[in-house]
DNA sequence: TTAATACATTGACAAACATCTATATAGTGG
DNA sequence: CCACTATATAGATGTTTGTCAATGTATTAA
């Protein structure tokens, strides 16, 4: 799993509106479409980036495309965060002198 | 508050690796530039775009820069990532015909 | 005041990225 | 088989980004 790759997912406008559009939904490619100022070839390369980051599942189903967020990654990556939120235990000293 | 600011700012390997070094502690730009492959000028821009975003505080104090992570900021992205949590309660029915 | 240290800014440049048009692939229905 | 729809891929292009060397700005100490 690679956190990155997530953080660089979702460092789009327009993929994080994706992202949020597909909220507790799940839509194909045309769904989506409809609600951004994008042509389809550009979708399709945002959805290639949310699917091999591993924060969207993309299911064929005929000549759809049923895409949903993969919760447990979107989970991985909250528990990441949240590992930042520690006590501030030391502090910077001063003593670089490198 | 902009989070697709903030997940640009973790979207660079470097960028990340600062953050998480930044976990429980207080660190100066010297202390960073340690253990990273990187010139001072880089890091210098890395922090701006950190500070820039809210993630992370910078503090000057006397001829040094007191980086540390901003918890609130990274509650509240952690909130937004948790609202793509919801279950999923509706599905594509492929009536798209756009 | 002079030297040294920490950090910021500027300008240049190659690499990565988002976008488009055009085209290909693959299902579905007549 | 043929037309239609949904999606993917390829190639081109302008923009953004990460990086560096060089330089500027503060702050501290001698």
């Amino acid at each position: 799993m690679d956190v990155v790759a997530c953080f660089k997912a979702l460092s789009d406008e327009t993929r994080y509106g994706i992202f949020m559009k597909l909220r507790s939904k799940e839509l194909c490619g045309c769904d989506l479409l409809v609600d951004f100022d994008i042509t389809q070839p550009t979708l399709s390369f945002h959805m290639k980036k949310l699917i091999e980051c591993g924060l969207v599942n993309g299911q064929k189903d005929g000549i759809w495309m049923r895409y949903r967020i993969n919760e447990s990654m979107v989970k991985e990556v909250i528990v990441l965060l949240e590992g930042s939120l520690l006590p501030v235990e030391s502090l910077c000293e001063g003593k670089c002198a490198s």
